[in-house]
DNA sequence: GCCGTTTTCGGCCCGACTGTTTTCAGTCG
């Protein structure tokens, strides 16, 4: 599949152009972008069916954009692209993470300092170049700085959807060979921590070099770090490593438990071990040289003398004691989601029309979906006033009454009329009282105003939540992952607020937010005050991003209970205001 | 560069905020 691969390209050429100033097209790739990023089919499938005519036929695909896609297939590269590449050759993605940097700024930089990348604007910053040139100063130059720092700590990391889809693509691939009977990655990707390093495979197989082979010369792999009999190492073009290693049947589960718990969980599973006169490695679980159990995982944890512990949990946070004592809580499922409360459609600045996204919450076997525009503060997501706001109710009843007639009257399925709206910098809601009491719920969050004093900013959330129309905050502590630190607030008195209101809070599950984390769901629930796992999304193919927020409640050892909205649409309701 | 109940050319991508300016460019969502 190459449609990731190609929209990367198509955001890159709107970046490049948007460093010229271009009116317009730099919105057209990204729209492209935006079509090719979120495609179910393989788009080489459908250069292949039906040629450039096909690809014309995507949205926000025409004859210029299809013809490069055509030039990509054919020829592995776009000339196009690689012009403005060898014309400004900077590393775009790395300057642009830098909060406060985007393309004006990026040229300027390359144009008069030569900045090519994260390092070299760091050598600027620090020797005062930056600070002087014109339209930055020294605010710019520091806030760089910090920027620079902040990258710095997460370096090397990957979001979960840049990894995850190419993980799952070679699984499948090595699930094929021949002779190999089980194939696992394990690692922090299968406790489904909200950045993940790289990959590592685990193999039964009947003929390891067969695997060893194909593994190596897998399409995407541009190095081979090492190639064994029986372990491999490879690095990814989206930048990645992935890791293999063929272990024997015997001690597969042993190997599965050691290579997928943090390393504090294995430390503590082994302290057990030893405790009980035992030794726990990779290879297996022994007593003396006799090997007791290595087999399954389950055989290892219950030989440890407790149950099986999914692997979200694998943190030592206290599942080990919790697992000792039989007690660990039962977790959410992934199949336990009932709807979804948090999606933009083309009302505000999501893509697809309200029916588009029912149709898709219907696939995904929900009960509801939950539309929540944006309001009218955020204009570039076309944020509805009142008015827009009513007008779209509207059409949210006209759908629900032809879903119910298509259900022969009985009401099967529902599309919940909610809202995002925004929290002022004092706390106040953008959008009157009386359109949101038309409203069956409101999401509010803050999209503005990020710097505020901790004080300031967790009495601003507290007023919001202290609204009798706001049942849900959204994305709570504002972070985006690799780019920007949560903004100030104390959060124990905004859970202690949510508790006392009655209010919700969002485990928001679009995976560069992931808000709350796994470990503020722990903090929530303690707290007793209850979450809703939603995706955020903002075009319908991204409502199975809802996995990412799900692992990250279960890696928050959220229940079934704790999650509104796993609850069937009655009972959900009642925990809104 | 794409698109079309505004239809084959002309519109699309707004407005607050910040930091830089002294009237505004760039970034963000």
């Amino acid at each position: 599949m190459k449609n990731q691969e190609l929209a990367k390209i198509f955001y890159e050429i709107a970046n490049f152009l948007a460093m010229d100033n271009v009116p317009f097209k730099p919105y057209a790739y990204e729209r492209a972008a935006l079509t090719i990023e979120t495609l179910e089919n393989d788009i080489e499938e459908i250069y292949q069916k039906g040629g450039k005519k096909a690809l014309e036929e995507l949205s926000g695909v025409g004859k210029n954009i299809a013809a490069h896609i055509s030039e990509y297939l054919d020829t592995g590269k776009i000339r196009y692209y690689n012009d403005l590449k060898r014309k400004t050759p900077v590393n775009f993605q790395e300057l642009s993470s830098v909060e406060g940097l985007g393309p004006r700024r990026v040229k300027i930089l390359y144009q008069k300092l030569n900045v090519k990348n994260l390092k070299d604007l760091e050598k600027a910053a620090k020797a005062h170049k930056v600070a002087s040139l014109f339209g930055f100063g020294e605010k710019t130059e520091k806030n760089i700085l910090e920027g620079v720092k902040f990258l710095k700590r997460s370096k090397g990391r990957f979001l979960l959807n840049e990894i995850l889809p190419k993980t799952k693509e070679v699984y499948e691939k090595l699930k094929k060979i021949r002779g190999v009977e089980r194939v696992d990655y394990c690692g922090s990707l299968r406790r489904m921590k909200e950045t993940i390093g790289d990959v590592d495979f685990l193999v039964i197989a009947r003929h390891p070099s067969l695997v060893m082979d194909s593994f190596v010369s897998m399409p995407g792999v541009i190095k081979i770090w090492g190639k064994g009999a029986t372990k491999a190492s490879v690095r990814m073009r989206e930048g990645f490593d992935m890791d293999i290693r063929v272990v024997p049947k015997r001690s597969y589960g042993a190997a599965l438990q050691y290579f997928t718990g943090a390393k504090e969980h294995n430390i503590a599973t082994r302290l057990i071990a030893m405790g009980k006169g035992l030794k726990l490695s990779e290879y297996g679980l022994f007593r003396g040289p006799k090997m007791i159990a290595g087999e399954s995982e389950e055989d290892v944890y219950r030989a440890l003398g407790m149950p099986w512990i999914p692997p979200e949990m694998r943190e030592d946070r206290g599942e080990v004691e919790a697992a000792l004592k039989n007690k660990l809580p039962e977790i959410v499922g992934f199949s336990d989601i009932k709807g979804d409360l948090h999606v933009h459609s083309d009302w505000d600045g999501g893509t697809n029309s309200i029916k588009e996204i029912a149709e898709a919450a219907i696939e995904m076997g929900y009960e509801y979906v939950g539309i929540a525009d944006h309001t009218k503060f955020l204009r570039i997501e076309h944020g509805l006033n009142e008015k827009q706001l009513e007008r779209r109710n509207k059409e949210i009843d006209k759908l629900n009454t032809r879903l119910r007639q298509g259900y022969g009257g009985q009401a099967k399925f529902k599309i919940l009329k909610g809202c995002e709206a925004n929290i002022l910098k004092d706390g106040s809601i953008d959008i009157k009282d009386e359109a949101l009491e038309k409203l069956d719920y409101v999401i509010a969050g803050i999209h503005s105003n990020f710097k505020m004093p901790r004080d300031k900013m967790t009495a601003r959330l507290i007023r919001a939540m202290k609204n009798p129309n706001v049942d849900i905050i959204s994305h709570p502590t504002g972070r985006i992952l690799k780019k920007r630190d949560e903004y100030q607030i104390d959060l124990d008195k905004v859970l202690r607020a949510a508790k006392e209101t009655g209010t919700i809070l969002e485990a928001n599950a679009s995976p560069e937010r992931l808000d709350l984390n796994d470990q503020n769901i722990k903090r929530a629930k303690e707290f007793q005050v209850k979450i809703a796992v939603n995706t955020d999304a903002h075009h319908k193919n991204q409502l199975k991003l809802i996995e990412l927020g799900i692992a990250q409640a279960r890696r928050g050892w959220a229940e079934k209970k704790d999650v509104i909205n796993c609850y069937p649409l009655q009972k959900m309701l009642t925990f809104l205001k």
